[in-house]
DNA sequence: TCGGGACTGGACGATTTGGTCCAGTCTGTG
DNA sequence: CACAGACTGGACCAAATCGTCCAGTCCCGA
């Protein structure tokens, strides 16, 4: 499970090629999404994909390879799906737009329940130091990403001006988490939305109270 | 993965037997804990117990059988660590208590930072249903003593009457899990207090203002 | 047209793992 | 003692899986 960087043959490769290629790594992760990376022979991923064995390995020198992409692929989605939306963050409303489509996301997908990072997060990170670190540097670009928007807030005088953002970012990346675990297993969306709730409660509360503010902060 | 009734061998069972087969379970537990049910062999189970392996096939039909015991027995492990000290709860101050007592218990664990039944939730989820409903009902289980504090709580007046229990519950669970994942995977503690934090933030904003609140209240 | 990468398809080896089987020993108790 | 259940120890089977290898075809651009 060593993380490699760039691939030996990636050099000279067809166009044709690379679009095999990104399809073996797209097919490889929904699969290893859905039943997890052990769960998930490369016969599998075989059938699945419609290519040969042979040309599996014409690409990926090992099993470890292949999940090192998926995660890298995982990353790539992650920020193409939530920086856009993020990075404009400036208020509270926009904020809750954010949470509004994780919601409609999560209801769309339907089952699994389960966030595609956190679900790698939790098989690899005991097994595979390497895929671990890849994982946290994702949650990392993800708390980034939140602590950001949230720092616009701060500095839009919406925030207070004591709220950490990182710190607020991780609460809310945890809450989406133990979340999507939740419903999972519950096979229920309810402790998602409850989490979700919590989180976003946590947020106002540093709130600066433009008005009379009817939710008392604590501390 | 089926989740069998009483073992059908478990009828003649000397005191020595019966201890060997919870010694089973337990090493099994540990080892699954660490690296993941499908990340043990048998074999491991078998030498870090120091049986063998026929003994192991004496007492459990198959592995599957196995998981299932060692999931009851997470459920026992949570019950009988948790519900002595949920159970006394009816103040704020009973409940930060148990707080403080997960803290302690992470930090005195050590690593990995993983909670036993959120990882194994998470593996088993997408590929047992009998298991997933198993830990649905641990979770379930755990939701309903943190619930009864707080409804006690809710009782004694320190709660909102407006406070829904279970799903305050709900919520608690999840930051505790999201912080396990986070901190499991960042190595790093940090993101489980920040989230222990957010959860009880959340509790607190339901209570009932008892007097003026010495912490100051930010604007 | 020629060459190289893309690709097939399946044989093959090695390893791991779950699971079976059994001959025989140990141990505690009625 | 006799017997039942506890236990050893390893041979053994079958399946799954990772990974290798290769002969040969297909496709595309210089």
């Amino acid at each position: 499970m060593a993380v490699r960087g760039p691939e030996k043959g990636s050099a000279r490769l067809t166009a044709r090629g690379a679009a095999t290629r990104r399809r073996i790594v797209a097919t490889a992760a929904d699969l290893m999404f859905r039943q997890g990376v052990a769960a998930t022979p490369l016969d599998q991923v075989v059938d699945a994909c419609g290519i040969s064995k042979s040309q599996l390995y014409h690409y990926f020198p090992d099993k470890d390879a292949l999940v090192t992409e998926v995660i890298a692929m995982r990353e790539h989605l992650m920020v193409s799906a939530q920086k856009p939306q993020l990075e404009q963050v400036r208020s509270m409303r926009d904020l809750e737009r954010w949470r509004d489509s994780l919601l409609t996301g999560l209801r769309e997908r339907g089952l699994p329940y389960k966030c595609p990072i956190g679900s790698l997060a939790n098989e690899l990170s005991s097994r595979c130091d390497d895929a671990r670190q890849s994982l946290a540097g994702i949650f990392g670009a993800w708390q980034g990403l939140i602590a950001d928007g949230l720092a616009r807030m701060r500095e839009a005088g919406e925030l207070d001006p004591g709220a950490d953002p990182e710190e607020l970012a991780v609460a809310v990346i945890a809450a989406l988490q133990g979340g999507y675990l939740l419903a999972e297993t519950m096979q229920d969306e309810q402790p998602f939305v409850v989490a979700l709730d919590m989180a976003f409660d946590h947020v106002k509360a540093h709130v600066k109270t433009p008005v009379a503010d009817l939710t008392q902060s604590d501390n």
